[in-house]
DNA sequence: TGCAAAATTAACCAGTTAGTACATTTAGAT
DNA sequence: ATCTAAATGTACTAACTGGTTAATTTTGCA
């Protein structure tokens, strides 16, 4: 499946060799940027040990040598692939501006946010799964993903506070319990749709059963922390 | 490894071959029962994927040909080990007896046991991980595991419909997303604990953290039904 | 323009892994 | 005691899979 790359680089007509085969243009960002994006979609389909070298090569526009070539291994390439992932999560989350709402409808926001975030976005919440059942070991030798964390509850952390002066909030909660509860139930929601389902015989991922679940979770989230 | 199996059964002195090499014992149970034991160890710890066929024959007193004899591939064998786990655990879940409390109590005995339950079986937890990887197409298989759910929903049914009549719970709420909630305020407490720690560099699994949290984890979900 | 470093390709390889062929032994029924 | 079916062990294999070797092409720069 070598096809032409339709690249924003203009394909030189350089020293045609025999035939009229388009020349190999070197691009190395793309080329990581290709691969990172497949291997993104085949671990997170198949987790570290299902997924398959060969058929990330395959579903690339470059060959499996390169894999190795940029990420040296797959556990590199699986590494490459978790680091990426949540760094794309954590800087979307950043642009929420609960400042600008009450404490509870800002805590209302936060939930339901977090909530479709899960939700739309399965290949991160499968990604986490796989990185759990290898406990977390991959993610243990990431020094850049253990910054990321700060804004995510220092947001939460002041909200809180606010509400608690406010008066709405009870006091005495930890931010991190709260935020571990959200996550909790939000990353549910996505992780464990498949057995849940099964066993209940529901169809969780209906839009009305997505939004009736989510109504659910904020307010539960909401009864916590009110006074 | 082919010590001496100390079975129930003695060991018959039957027809002395060679040397004083113990005689081998048949006991078709004993081999399913070991095999499925250390294939859920396995399992629960690698994945499918990652699960070696060698490795379970290595830690079981028989050989990787019984495997094949009785459960035919790794596939059959998974599917085993996870059936063979939710039947253990909905066993288990029972001998509650919460219709003997009021029905707060009762609500909260469930959320905590619930959340013990499952912070003591880590191996099932991490099984119903790994299936949800699997999108639940080996559940799916299973004839048996679907019947096993009713009772877990009838009895916080029950207690629901009591708090209600009581006067105590608000009314309205489905069963099936209450259970939801306790489950995955519970389930994520294990599954997730790699990731979370790691990020947010907390000891999740202290008895101190476990207590704090589960004692959350109640708060939270009586609070929900609470009027 | 020439050249060294970076980027890329294609073919290849050795170890692993699920699964099997085949011979043998045990257990229970007659 | 004999016989048959169930149970088991040993050794083997074909395919897969992560990783590599070695040669080639592109690119930026002096």
């Amino acid at each position: 499946m070598n096809q032409t790359v339709h690249s924003a680089k203009p394909a030189r007509a350089a020293t045609p060799r025999s035939t009229n085969v388009a020349p190999r243009t070197n691009d190395p960002e793309r080329t990581m940027a290709g691969i990172l994006q497949v291997a993104t979609a085949e671990f997170a389909q198949k987790g570290l040990a299902g997924a398959r070298i060969d058929e990330i090569a395959a579903a690339t526009q470059t060959s499996k040598r390169m894999i190795y070539y940029y990420f040296a291994s797959k556990e590199g390439l699986y590494l490459a692939v978790l680091e990426e992932s949540y760094r794309r999560m954590r800087s979307i989350e950043s642009a929420l501006h609960l400042e600008d709402l009450p404490p509870e409808d800002a805590l209302r926001r936060l939930a339901a946010f977090t909530f479709d975030h899960h939700h739309s976005n399965p290949d991160f919440v499968r990604l986490v799964m796989s990185e759990n059942m290898n406990q977390g070991q991959y993610l243990a030798q990431s020094k850049q993903i253990q910054k990321l964390n700060v804004p995510a509850i220092s947001a939460i952390q002041k909200l809180y506070e606010r509400g608690v002066h406010a008066g709405v909030f009870r006091s005495g909660l930890d931010p991190i319990d709260i935020h571990a509860s959200i996550s909790a139930l939000t990353f549910f929601n996505v992780s464990n749709q498949h057995t849940f389902g099964l066993i209940f015989k529901r169809n969780t991922q209906s839009p009305q059963a997505i939004t009736a679940r989510r109504d659910s979770v904020v307010e539960m989230v909401v009864r916590f922390v009110r006074k």
